[in-house]
DNA sequence: TTGACATAAAACCTTTTGGTATCATATAAC
DNA sequence: GTTATATGATACCAAAAGGTTTTATGTCAA
């Protein structure tokens, strides 16, 4: 009965964390840019598996890539990860008070050292 | 040729996560608890799917189950959810540099006005 | 220009996923 | 004690996922 309440570009995010060889290859990206061929030469699948992967990362926005010649190259595109944290961070409430209020705090623009760095207020 | 560095949990959180439905029944039980049941009168899917959808949250941790009598309590369980962001956090730098000193601010116990909270520094 | 190289693309295979329908069982209500 | 209710458990199905192998294409280098 219910539509989903979130952004639609999140899912294709979602989707493509929920490997775990994706998830590897975005830490690899974090450090720098790859082409396929580099991607491959840190995991045991074939190039091909591998590229299958990137184009799931790309459809996720989670990649973005240049082509250079005869070589494709592989970069991290973080705004799409923000995204996905803004999700989680939903229910931050949750697990860290604290947190929450700072969060709050930085949006609001009030002073931060309203908020005691050394325990919760209130 | 590289093993997974992330804790092994959080492959079940994000192959749950990776489903909108699931999602949704995420955001629900963020609300209350829900017996299975209540759960399925919030979508269009037989109660057996959603059945499922919530065996997988459980397998990946994200809810708990109570029994009680014929009814089984579904709540949600943030722990979990937690890692799944801490996982993320660590391409925060890519997206907010001021965020994460201020994670920083708080990991070291500094005092929190040192970063002005109007621009950035440095 | 010839060959080596990086990638593209397609066909194919097995397992997982998301769903259904059906039948069984335990419990609450009357 | 019956009956309605809430869930459990299976069997089944179509599509998607994750992989491989093979074949083709464009590009760099000698």
């Amino acid at each position: 009965m219910i539509g989903a309440v979130e952004p639609d570009a999140i899912q294709g995010a979602f989707r493509a964390l929920a490997d775990p060889t994706r998830r590897g290859i975005l830490l690899h990206l974090s450090n720098q840019d790859m082409t396929i061929g580099e991607v491959a030469d840190q995991f045991d699948i074939t190039r091909a598996a591998v590229k299958k992967h990137l184009t799931i990362l790309e459809e996720g926005d989670l990649i973005s890539v240049r082509v250079s010649g005869r070589e494709r190259i592989n970069h991290l595109e973080p705004a799409t990860l923000k995204s996905v944290s803004d999700w989680l961070g939903y229910f931050n409430r949750y697990w860290d008070d604290r947190l929450a209020r700072l969060g709050d705090a930085i949006e609001n623009h009030e002073a931060v050292e309203s908020i005691s760095p050394t325990g919760k207020q209130k």
